[in-house]
DNA sequence: TAAACTAGTTACTTGAAAGTAAATTCTGGA
DNA sequence: TCCAGAATTTACTTTCAAGTAACTAGTTTA
């Protein structure tokens, strides 16, 4: 129960009974064991985040988790502190993905309608991504209590990305007049199902697939044409 | 291990002793108690619903459920086989609801486009109620092997249900060309989505966020007429 | 009224998976 | 060459929820 569990990749300072050890200077390059270690902790991030998208959280065991990366089960407990933890930094890791490309896509300049796609592009591809799967599967109820705040704090950051730029794109007019709120959330919807539906092994690469949701969602289902809204409306025929 | 668990509904053993009760005609009408019964089935399979909606599935125990419709647990498997069979009526209402929903759109008739429009309504409508949430919030994963394959064909069929539509509104010249299958999972996706964000204390009515939900992806992100970058290309004719 | 079924309870068994303690092996450096 | 700490294992405890057995109180009906 000692309350050091790990503190992460911290260097940590020497307390007294350390004085043997001189003080290795934390501003050294990461010995190569801390790097191998931090590999591992990854590894099992990413297996885990592969089985429960595959399986679901609960229905992967940590015996699971060790058995496919050849160790036993309290190996693990050497890198992480529990299965939430796991969870928790799966989705965590998906979501920094996201942030920092809408921050890439932000850097990128263009108007609000650029980089709105840019977004998209990006949200897209980590979907289908171990962790960013992980990040749309999981419900936030899966994770307890102190983290799921945090979750849903980070999730909303996304929405509220999205939600801006399409409120800058309505005001520039190269987005429809709509409520910002609701766009947003379609988008993130359709985007989202992606890492739901697509199997890599499909007969389309994930690219294809990326580009065709954007399209479909930037051009809508009604035909584009002079044609205002309620187009098409004719009554009478009924195709067999 | 016996292997007679409960057998459901059955008359169970005791096959001289039924001779007493004279046979009672399944043909008339379903009595009272039977009416009764279903009725509280369909309380636990409701309440389930909920509950596995709010909290997840694992994160349901059965005693949580028997505890908030004020019985014990055992009185649950008076009602349903085991806790596995729970989930799959809920999904398989969800199910059943939105294939009827189809069917009845279908019934109503008018072109591709307008039976399209109905199937999204229909399908949004579901989607934030609870048997319909459990189908998007429940992975196929959750339930086990022989009813998997089953739900998965299920929802398929209302996958192909949107296809179809799309196709032949792309034929129809009502909808924009486009790869159906891309297009019904974009559609599908934004729709499911809101089940996992809309809250009906919030300040939209649910049919508020459908309406809106419906134009955003029937209108697309981009502008309508004009637009800058790839709108209005129509070639030869115009739909009338 | 008693037989027989319905609906529910209490009190238990069971099993699976999370988590832990302590022993063991590996490895790099003085 | 040996040792200290890193890495991993074996073998265990714990917990919790699913599921069951066996009894009981009500209700119908013959």
């Amino acid at each position: 129960m000692t309350a050091e569990h790990k503190s992460g990749a911290q260097p940590g300072k020497a307390r007294g009974a350390q004085r043997a050890r001189a003080v290795v200077s934390p501003w050294g390059a990461p010995s190569a064991r801390e790097q191998q270690r931090e590999a591992k902790r990854n590894a099992v991030l990413t297996t885990a985040a592969r089985m429960f998208n595959e399986r679901g959280f609960h229905a992967t065991s940590l015996d699971d988790i060790a058995a496919s990366l050849n160790v036993t089960k309290p190996t693990l407990y050497y890198y992480v502190k529990n299965k939430d933890e796991i969870l928790l930094a799966c989705v965590n890791k998906g979501l920094r993905m996201t942030l920092d490309g809408i921050e890439a896509s932000r850097q990128a300049g263009g108007n609000a309608l650029d980089q709105l796609r840019a977004c998209m592009q990006v949200y897209a591809e980590i979907v289908v991504q171990p962790f960013g799967m992980c990040l749309i599967r999981v419900g936030d109820e899966e994770v307890p209590e102190p983290s799921r705040t945090e979750l849903r704090r980070m999730k909303s950051e996304i929405d509220l990305a999205f939600r801006r730029l399409v409120a800058r794109g309505v005001q520039e007019g190269s987005i429809a007049p709509c409520d910002p709120k609701i766009m947003a959330f379609v988008i993130a919807g359709a985007l989202s199902w992606i890492g739901r539906w697509y199997q890599p092994e499909g007969s389309y690469s994930a690219q294809q697939v990326i580009e065709q949701c954007l399209a479909a969602l930037l051009g809508g289902v009604l035909t584009r044409a002079s044609g205002p809204k309620r187009a098409a409306r004719k009554s009478g025929r009924t195709p067999s």
